[in-house]
DNA sequence: TCCATAGTTCCGAAATCCCGAACTATGGGA
DNA sequence: TCCCATAGTTCGGGATTTCGGAACTATGGA
């Protein structure tokens, strides 16, 4: 299996992130794996809060997230481990995903 | 004319925000607003860098703004006055706006 | 070799985006 | 008052994107 695609830290646009993190779900992804430095699979967050996400759903979730430059993906074995890349997003545009991230916490909903 | 829906600050949401920054021309638009303060008409910002924005896009590229709370637009005669809600965002989410901003000013492109 | 697990790809339906054309609203003449 | 010009919205339908079930692929273990 060829290995997958991954943006250059340099070359990751403000755009995609806001598009990858407009998406609640998506962002409850990306929190979940910041928050565990790594989760070791896909199926390991087959659900946000009471919603079921179909795994294809879910891999193009995941694809989206990876092509932002947001998460770095590596085959383990039968599965997958899922890094965040926040440190290298935080180098590159300041406060953002801090910002962001707080702002889903706030939210009262 | 019926008054044009602003959402309450506290209805606000962050992947409305989100979704409304990740276009590169709405964030443009949003920028050039929120650094005048009050622009006062869409046709005032009928493009974008060299790029000429359609007005049935420019005026849906306004109600998204508006909806997501990041504007809010009144009637000036026969036209429309536009101005920036950041610090009533900024008291919501804070350090959201400044920072999707400074991701897009630091973007090399 | 065969099977189970973990993800990806495919594809059709649904939703969204885009923009030209037609329409509406307002104010300024004549 | 009537007509026109300007500013913006709505409509319609074609293009693009998203969603998710079903089929497929990749890996490791029995």
């Amino acid at each position: 299996m060829r290995p997958l695609f991954h943006p250059a830290i340099e070359d990751v646009q403000p755009e995609a992130i806001l598009h990858a993190l407009s998406d609640p779900r998506r962002a409850a992804i990306f929190a979940r794996i910041t928050k565990a430095g790594c989760v070791e699979a896909c199926s390991a967050v087959s659900s946000v809060g009471d919603q079921v996400i179909p795994k294809s759903s879910l891999s193009s979730h995941f694809k989206v997230l990876r092509e932002a430059g947001l998460i770095r993906c590596e085959r383990h074995g039968v599965e997958m481990r899922n890094h965040s890349r926040c440190a290298e997003v935080e180098a590159r545009f300041p406060g953002l995903l801090s910002a962001i991230m707080n702002a889903y916490a706030a939210r009262l909903s």
